[in-house]
DNA sequence: GATGGTTGCTAAAGCGCTTTAGTCATGGAA
DNA sequence: TTCCATGACTAAAGCGCTTTAGCAACCATC
């Protein structure tokens, strides 16, 4: 048989078709025993919506978009983001709501797709990541009154929902764990200068070194790849005198910076401590393992979820997402100085 | 403004909405030079299409679904995965195609989206991969007349679409590149026994090693969890006598079973050689590093998003994915008897 | 000069659903 | 008794688009 339409169920049930429109989105217009009847039918029936439909008379899409603006092949590259997307996705399918994957070509893009997903109500909200400072994204969002819930914090720019990430407080625990070693010269493989969440942790170092009177912090922005990683590793490590420690934004770079150390000769974590700003199979897996910043990315998916599916029901207001725990391992001890 | 709609193009070009449509779809029925005054004025209108009301009219949605009958979280944690993904979205976004990802519970609902989606016309095609043998997928899209890309080949089954890799072609590379070196015991750390791929892999082994007269030839399935992996590292290295190689199924078991032969004490490669049958970020960076099979997984997903648009289109047939390339690096060497 | 076939277009139905305006009992208050 | 609210429901419009049927004008044909 076809696909039954609320057409049917009404025909069926001997109602009007508004009737069963009423029955099946729970609004007030129909007795609870008709109701009850109704929703029998389509069970019976066999009826699901049709999602073009809805979106066309403008209710619900039951569907999330996720734009990005990175480089398609640095995505597969982090395990960030694919669990990131993971949990997404398992959060939202517990409502039956569907995630729309779009990469684009920069920012500019991104803002046109909204635009564009707004008008032709294609979906009921959508995700932010990698905020930017003055970021134009937020802008259009808040005037074209789409859903969104930003990862990361949306600070004190903005009224958007959003998933607070407190990279401060995680940068302090690092350089407070490592300065307990009594490591002084401590140096940080930053992101893009761009991000938000690249600047906060940048100035989250400053001040804790001038707090705990390090003199030798710096920070050096990359653009996160495993290439770029090693190069300012090796920089780093080329002065005198080097740093004692390293701080690496992502785990890729981590790692790459570890490869580079060991072939330079020194080890880890005698000559050199490494700390991993994102954990992951790799930092886990890595001989020697990493300390690493280790947060639970797939349960992040999730809360970012949640936080969707109430703001597209109007909430309101930020969630912070929980502190992320500093897992020591082997990359990192007293050193030798 | 609001959005502008076809009718809005109609009026301002002084054409029935008809002709809009036509010219806006490249269809007989309007001539030339209306044609092109038609999409002047949609250009500069800033019209685009509105999917939903598109779908609800039969016509093309411009949106490729996804479906995924894994655990979610071991989604998030494979490179493979999020690589394929990127590629098949940056494919599928050259031509305004989406994508739609959905995780769902178990072969059987992932069976029922498709139901859902054909019935509803809310994607134009959808990508299958993780084949089983006998897998009810296959059925149940050949039936609905869904478009589908096989990825991993449908083989002798079935008359869909897809991307073939040649699993055996490539197994047998890799025994051969050990055979060559000296190696007899070959252990096979394979995935999961219901996938169609894995049973592929494990007969090349069975073959080769019958074929070059190798005695030790095993494969043990596995879940393609890291723990697995090292449990059953851990089993073949008790063996008495060992196997002088192992060759895993996946780049994660293979650093798990790294880990494991370190940590029993024995050298690699002097002892054990590993050979990772997936490549990434992971298999570069260790120490040893890993010899893989490596194939560009973003590009594959790109050649899969080709022959999905084609699918489409009406198309059929496979397509061949390139063969992957053994990279050697410092996993593997001679054995030492 | 009637016939038939194109070509270029319009009118209108229909896709499945939401929503607004309206109808008709029923019940309680005046 | 009359009047107005309220509750339960129906009828119908409308969302933006595709597509079919139809129509008029034009050309070529015998």
């Amino acid at each position: 048989m076809a696909r039954p339409t609320i057409g049917d169920i009404a025909a069926r049930a001997g109602v009007s078709i508004g009737a069963v429109s009423f029955a099946l989105n729970g609004r007030a217009g129909v007795s609870e025993a008709t109701r009850a009847r109704i929703l029998r039918v389509a069970e019976q029936m066999g009826w699901h919506p049709h999602s073009a439909a809805r979106a066309l008379s403008g209710a619900k899409t039951d569907m999330i978009g996720l734009v990005s603006a990175r480089p398609a092949r640095t995505l597969g590259v982090e395990p960030f983001f694919a669990q990131l997307v993971s949990g997404l996705q398992a959060g939202l399918s517990v409502q039956g709501v569907g995630l729309q994957l779009l990469i684009v070509e920069d920012i500019e893009a991104e803002v046109e797709t909204y635009r564009k997903w707004r008008s032709a109500n294609h979906v009921d909200g959508v995700v932010l990541f990698d905020l930017r400072a003055d970021d134009p994204r937020i802008a259009e969002l808040e005037r074209s009154k789409l859903p969104a819930v930003v990862l990361g914090g949306a600070g004190p720019l903005a009224s958007l929902p959003n998933v607070w990430v407190d990279d401060r407080a995680a940068m302090l625990r690092i350089v407070e764990y490592l300065a307990a070693l009594g490591h002084h010269r401590i140096a940080h493989v930053a992101g893009l200068p761009e991000f938000w969440h690249t600047q906060r942790r940048i100035a989250a170092l400053r001040d804790s070194a001038s707090e705990l009177d390090l003199v030798g912090a710096t920070s050096t922005t990359t653009d996160f790849s495993d290439e770029q990683g090693a190069e300012v590793t090796r920089r780093l490590l080329a002065r005198r005198p080097r740093p004692t420690a390293i701080v690496y934004d992502s785990d890729v770079m981590a790692v790459a910076g570890l490869g580079v150390a060991i072939e330079m000769g020194l080890s880890v974590p005698q000559d050199l401590s490494i700390v991993a700003f994102d954990d992951s199979v790799l930092a886990r897996m890595m001989h020697p393992s990493l300390t690493a910043l280790s947060r639970d990315t797939f349960a992040l998916g999730e809360l970012v979820a949640e936080t969707m599916l109430s703001a597209v029901d109007g909430a309101t207001g930020g969630v912070q997402a929980p502190m992320p725990e500093l897992v020591v391992r082997e990359s990192t001890g007293l050193p030798r100085d």
